[in-house]
DNA sequence: TATGAATGAGCTTTCATTCAT
DNA sequence: TATGAATGAAAGCTCATTCAT
């Protein structure tokens, strides 16, 4: 019988805790960025010190690490959990046209994640914040994908590519600003009806 | 010799560091947004001490509120001199298109503009920020002002309205990221072939 | 089974853990001294936890007060084992100079507890230092011992021990300062050559 | 007439202040040293807040660097006082001895400068202190002039040099550690009379 | 017009310590 | 024996702002 290792029951509490920090954080990171948002204020929220939180995640910068690959990590458990995993050898047009309508429909049921991604894509345009690399790679990834998975099907694929991301992202902005506003979903689909002459 | 009237010359001088100060910002909250930046920094860029910005500013808020203010003059004389200005009493599909064409040509040519504008608008989705209801009303008028343009001519018009603009500020975003990568109004132009069946 | 008795092997598991301690805690106090060193920084050189460190010593001062008695046992422990130990009733000045010439041939073989012992006697000047009233009583008793050998063997004893001292602590410093650079030991016997004129 | 650059009155008030702080670090970082000293406390003795000291000196470290430069500049003012400014050329032992006295006599009446020195020394023996450099060079520099000045005139020049430094910084901890025990200025004659044959 | 002094509030982070396990 | 959670206190520093000059 070890006493060093913490019990399962530590291990747990732990977990959740750091659940907690993740989930608020999000929110708050969400709202006012990564300039914008203290760690009191997460704290706070999660009733705790700043130095309790800190004690779980290390740092302002390691937080937003963590949440971004905590974010990662839920999308690429979601993908898994679909039908068609996107093949490492590509995907056909059909295919990535129904990949993205998921993402959409996944995204219009949790606003906080997509308030996150959208306010860390615009202040992470600037090279000197800690997400710049994170987002940047990201980027070019879907772009080649997307631009992948067109080629053949319409005539300027990578175009194609860009007018979806960037109307995936105007949209998905409105409907940030006007709660209730925008079906998001049915915006989407008519979108993509224009946009990619296959369908 | 008058004491009372500051004579013309000192208010050229105080005329052109409000520009200089206006301008720097203007980079500088491009870059790291409203919360993100400092006074401290504008003043070093200035060459003048926190306590000179703030005697021409008034404020942070004030600034912020300049900042767009300054912007929409501008805009507003670009627009002026074009040969088309967009009667109060609305504008055909076919002018409003051109406008649009327009607008991204002129963006086109100053990104720190367009980076400004693309990091306030983020931003300011969260309710407490400063710009928050500026934007909000400037998004709805600008809907409305497509909508009503292209009423009549496409099935959707508010759904065409929101696909330009959102299309219009995901495809600048990914121009922002990609300094040299994409040619903006060759991208917009295509976009708007395909979203605009009219034309 | 027993639980109230602890086992051997763990009294000699814990008595290992707090030599290990105590030695690194000497490295870095000597390096910063005790206002400038963390516990976290002795944890973390010891492979332990800041927790684990408290249990084994208490408190920072504690540690302060461990590393002390720490020093003398094994100083005292020297010198028992040397052919003269120093009697109560005091020694021949020949025999302090020969002490004196020990005490600095061991010290030469271990800057560590030089650094510490430098560090501590500086900063424990402070009359608020944890170490004040050690050093204060340490000298005052090495100065009486000193004096009293000297005592009708040099014109004024009391200035020949000062003198001593003075100097000991001295090329210590300047030992310490140019690694490689001093030779402590003939420099400490060229400098009694000067101070002590019986030799 | 310029209102830019500040009147007298404010410049005098200013230089008030900064004198005023760096005369109550010298004390506090005299008794604690640079590691156990925190700016709230200059604050504190100043009637100031803690921003407020960070305006006049800009930083922990350039506190530190301000204090060294204060004292150097000090010193030198009382070297060109005296008779005989040490040439470049070099000096006399003769005269080198007597500059010493005169250091002595100084440093005797004020306990406080000396005591920072002390400190700093002894503290700036870590690598790893903003001052580390400061005090390897000044001793460096002190030890040449000093085995120059003897060259010709003792045996072993460098030696004495480092023997008399060694036991003026000793004398001086010792009298430090003992208020009104110690006569400095006597004992450091004592000293200098054993160590250096000539005179 | 612009500066320097000063402040109050806030920030992130470090630290020593307690407690339950 | 050693850990992890959590805290209160403190640190150095930044920031926006006010005021007198």
């Amino acid at each position: 019988m070890s006493f060093t290792t913490p019990g399962a029951a530590t291990r747990k509490r732990s977990a959740d805790r750091r659940r907690q920090i993740l989930d608020v954080a999000a929110r708050i990171v969400g709202q006012r960025g990564y300039y914008g948002f203290s760690i009191q204020e997460v704290a706070t929220s999660c009733g705790l010190t700043v130095a309790g939180v800190l004690h779980h995640i290390g740092s302002k910068d390691k937080l937003l690490v963590a949440l971004l690959e905590d974010r990662d990590r839920r999308d690429a458990e979601a993908v898994a959990g679909s039908a068609e995993p996107e093949g490492a050898q590509g995907a056909t047009a059909e295919e990535a046209v129904q990949n993205l309508h998921d993402l959409v429909a996944r995204n219009s049921a949790q606003p906080e994640l997509v308030r996150l991604y959208t306010m860390l894509r615009t202040e992470s345009l600037y090279a000197g914040h800690p997400a710049h690399g994170y987002f940047r790679e990201r980027d070019e990834r879907v772009l080649d994908f997307l631009t992948r998975a067109f080629t053949g099907q319409v005539e300027e694929p990578r175009s194609t590519a860009r007018q979806l991301l960037a109307v995936m992202g105007g949209l998905e902005e409105q409907w940030l600003r006007e709660p209730g506003g925008v079906d998001l979903v049915a915006e989407w689909d008519r979108a993509v009806a224009r946009l990619v002459p296959l369908s």
